[in-house]
RNA sequence: UGGGGCGUAGCCAAGUGGUAAGGCAGCGGAUUUUGAUUCCGCCAUCCCCUGGUUCGAAUCCAGGCGCCCCAGCCA
């Protein structure tokens, strides 16, 4: 019976109930299982994404939970596709998310021989058979969604035959695709799956970790189910897609001499609006040139969203958040960031930069004069301590914090409007510089001496605070900001060139930033805009800013005025 | 009349015969030197539809409808 009314108390970090933890809980009450074993399979043939996050969490977690035991398996069983490059960025990747595999760190590639020797077992037994059609005559044959196939011609090859055929693929006899291994069980299957599967197929290519040992490898199905077994996996957790190939991995298990019984169990794999979680397209949108690289900040690879400054704690609790069960769905992006602003709000130190710079001239600050005025690093943790800022007669205001000809709900700078310098003092603006083509240059404004620090003796109010740098302390800087990679919520993945968003990405190349920021590594937020991590593009030069995530921001939405770039 | 799944609010998602949890989004309001945060309150007479069983159904039964996956020597 399930426990947990899961609310308050327990870790922060443990997931509430679902399908997959009730099963396993059952489990072990009814004591079918000790103890639990789950395994994190991927195929490295790519990088991983938000979407393997959700089973590597659900993986790890479980195994966690219930005090068990997690591996890392490389499902290496396909040398043309996989490489070393995502064998090493997978793991940094996952350990980066917070997990820890210990010894477990497995490859289907270690059971190589063992499998070999199963499929032996199986040709012995009857039930496989080396098949010399070619590809397309099993295609023919393989029948449809609503017909039944055909036996192959070759089906009751005589078992010294099939030995013989066999460890001859093994060999290197035969050319690529010049014969299979075959499971000798139902052309007339409902399940195409159980339509004599392919075991074993000729591929003289150089694997990762055999090298060239081998010339045949093992299919998915005839891999994975033996290598649980192997490992003593207990629940094998994969996606909706598999549930089709449960019964193919439960007949391995029955006609083969495995050392342990695993169970599979499938959940929905995750889906984001306005972008793709397919190994494929992001293939394709790294090698098609659409964005840099993997860890491009617009990826929802693991890399894209580390470099754009995602902490590890805001995926893990983004996973908690959607849960596990079987029903497809499209989680909204708006959860993801709401994960983030979550963790960032209270570990991000606050500082100022001013993206779209506008000079203020205050023309009754004394020319000569510059005050160090204080500022708090983080408004809810005191030990975060603070700092000193800067402040002169020329201040960078924000560009979008000024209006010539206010709109109703707009209370920052306008002629004769007062606001608040955070920390420093109230102004107001009293003139408005323009350039021949008539655009706002410079501001010239007015400062109260007596409301240092930010409060008028006088209990004066003021609508709106602002954020500020001095312009003879600041520093240059550029800022990265990214939008959705697609401009549609359900972008098409088998065409998706004409989804993509031609303002991903927004470079800012004339910010002013505070001083402070120079040497400061953390995750940052700049006051009243966003939450902003140092880019590895940085120069001791030019440092390089990428906006992580946007402040919540209900101004935008009353006043229907989105920021450049935002939908 | 191929096989396998899934259908609870705009989006996730609990619930498995006793009268619709929670989160995100949204909407009000309080606090606020970030239009942020925080805090309060609102937000499904109804669970794909239609019948049926029952004192009572999102939950059971029957029949529909809709969506997803499978015809790689990919995983």
């Amino acid at each position: 019976m399930a426990i947990g009314e899961a609310s308050g108390e327990a870790a922060g970090e443990t997931a509430g109930r679902d399908f997959i933890r009730d099963i396993i809980a059952d489990d072990l009450a009814a004591k079918r299982r000790s103890k639990v074993v789950t395994r994190f399979p991927p195929e490295p043939n790519g990088y991983l994404h938000i979407g393997h996050a959700k089973s590597i969490c659900l993986n790890f977690g479980v195994a966690e939970e219930f005090g068990g035991q997690c591996h890392l398996r490389f499902d290496d069983t396909n040398p043309t596709k996989e490489e070393q490059e995502y064998i090493d960025a997978i793991k940094a990747d996952v350990r980066w998310l917070g997990f820890d595999w210990g010894a477990h760190l497995h490859h289907a590639s270690d059971y190589f021989e063992q499998l070999f020797a199963w499929a032996e077992h199986l040709i012995q037994s009857g039930k496989a058979y080396v098949d010399d059609q070619s590809q397309d005559e099993m295609r023919a044959k393989r029948g449809t969604l609503t017909e039944a196939g055909q036996n192959s011609p070759f089906r009751e090859r005589k078992v010294e035959e099939n030995l013989d055929l066999f460890r001859r693929m093994r060999a290197g006899e035969f050319d690529n695709g010049a014969r299979v291994l075959r499971a000798k069980i139902d052309m007339a299957s409902g399940n195409i799956n159980l339509r004599d599967p392919v075991l074993y197929r000729i591929l003289k290519a150089h694997h990762p970790r055999t090298g060239t040992a081998w010339s045949i490898y093992p299919s998915y199905d005839f891999a994975h189910g033996q290598s649980d077994a192997i490992e003593g996996i207990t629940h094998s957790l994969c996606t909706l897609e598999f549930e089709d190939h449960r019964p193919l991995y439960e007949w391995f298990l029955a006609n083969l001499p495995v050392p342990s019984k695993p169970r599979q169990y499938e959940f929905a794999r995750l889906n984001l609006t306005y972008t793709v979680l397919s190994k494929r397209v992001l293939t394709e949108l790294v090698r098609g040139g659409h964005v840099k690289s993997w860890d491009d900040p617009r990826m929802p690879t693991l890399a894209g969203l580390r470099r754009r400054g995602v902490p590890p704690e805001s995926l893990r609790d983004f996973v908690k958040r959607i849960g596990v069960s079987k029903s497809n769905s499209i989680v909204d992006m708006g959860m993801l960031d709401f994960s983030i602003r979550e963790v960032l709000n209270t570990t991000a130190q606050r500082r100022m930069a001013v993206l779209r710079p506008l000079k203020v001239v205050i023309e009754n600050y004394p020319e000569s004069k510059t005050e160090e005025l204080e500022a708090v690093n983080h408004p809810e943790n005191e030990a975060a301590g603070t700092r000193k800022l800067h402040f002169g007669r020329e201040i960078y205001v924000e560009r979008d914090d000024f209006m010539e000809v206010p709109e109703k709900k707009f209370y920052r700078l306008s002629p004769g409007s007062e606001v608040r310098l955070r920390y420093a003092y109230f102004i107001t603006c009293r003139e408005i510089v323009k350039n021949a083509a008539g655009e706002v240059t410079e501001l010239r404004c007015i400062y109260d001496p007596a409301t240092k620090g930010g409060n008028a003796p006088d209990g004066r109010k003021v609508k709106a605070t602002l954020h500020w740098v001095s312009a003879a302390d600041a520093v240059k800087a550029e800022v990265r900001i990214f939008n959705q990679l697609f401009s549609k919520p359900d972008p098409d993945a088998s065409n998706f060139a004409g989804d993509l968003n031609p303002q991903s990405m927004e470079v800012l190349a004339d910010c002013q930033i505070e001083r402070s920021l120079v040497d400061y590594k953390a995750p940052v937020q700049f006051e009243r805009q966003g939450y902003f991590c140092r880019d590895i593009d940085s120069t001791p030069q030019k440092l390089v800013f990428n906006r992580t995530v946007g402040l919540r921001d209900t101004y935008s939405k009353v006043s229907g005025v989105k920021p450049p770039g935002q939908k």
